[in-house]
DNA sequence: CGAACTGTCCTAATGTCATATGACAGTAAT
DNA sequence: ATTACTGTCATATGACATTAGGACAGTTCG
């Protein structure tokens, strides 16, 4: 697993840290069951303070996504699929949630937007497996 | 127009002011070119600073909102072309896109990601009607 | 037991955000 | 020009978030 901090972001270290440790999860890139990282070695290889780490692990931790246990270290959570599932509609819904406080300010009403992700969603059934979609925003 | 603030919301006060007066304009309360009150009458009205209310103004003004001149106060901007019906569905496409591509990439199912866009809608309902909250989240 | 590892808690320095106050600048009517 | 209105800017304060360091607690191995 490769992690990596962009401190010109903006965006907190703990928050990014937990962000990608969250989506490997997601993902697969780190099974259930593995260990992650001691925090003094991992804050020591990414130049941070063992606390911005540990804060890191206490939001994985808050969310389900990992467990730790004192003097032993933090594992990823053994629920196969159901919990990974959860934590899967998490990382979208958060994307999720952007969208809909940008339909609000908008003054886009609920049916709307609904009917407008039915629209996007057909949109994308049509176009199947195309590479394209990079364009993160943040 | 009616304008009110929630101090418990937790919510800064210029944002809900802001929030407000970008509603009443887009629902044609306020209606293009008219004049929206001064900022120290408006602060003094609100019980607020008056910078606060400058602030709420400034970020409008920002958003293409509202058109402020020194000295002879600020007014709704006249062509909100950016409100139009279809550049806002094209806004909030965008960000739909991007929800929409997070879940395929997590392998979320289309019918899943529509069940989990309707409990997030719903989610925001409920929230937006208990303006009571222990800690404020955002 | 002691040493070396694990995570945890308490507290402080720092930065940022929201807000408040005072001084300043443009406009209009007298 | 004076006066009274308009918005604007620089700055200070208080709250909170982020990060940092020291001391503490549980685990494992020798």
């Amino acid at each position: 697993m490769h992690l990596q901090l962009n401190f010109k972001s903006g965006k907190p270290a703990y928050l990014q840290l937990a962000e990608q440790i969250k989506y490997a999860a997601a993902t697969g890139v780190l099974r259930p069951g593995e260990a992650l990282p001691s925090i003094r070695p991992l804050a020591e290889d990414l130049r941070i303070n063992r606390n911005t780490v540990a804060k890191a692990y206490a939001e994985l931790e808050s969310e389900g996504v990992i467990e730790t246990r004192q003097g032993k270290g933090c594992f990823v959570t053994e629920n196969n699929s159901p919990l990974r599932k959860a934590v899967r509609q998490e990382i979208v819904s958060e994307a999720i949630d952007y969208a809909i406080v940008q339909a609000h300010h908008l003054q886009i009403p609920p049916e709307e937007f609904i009917e407008l992700v039915k629209g996007r969603l057909e949109h994308f059934r049509t176009e199947t497996e195309k590479p394209s979609t990079s364009k993160a925003g943040d």
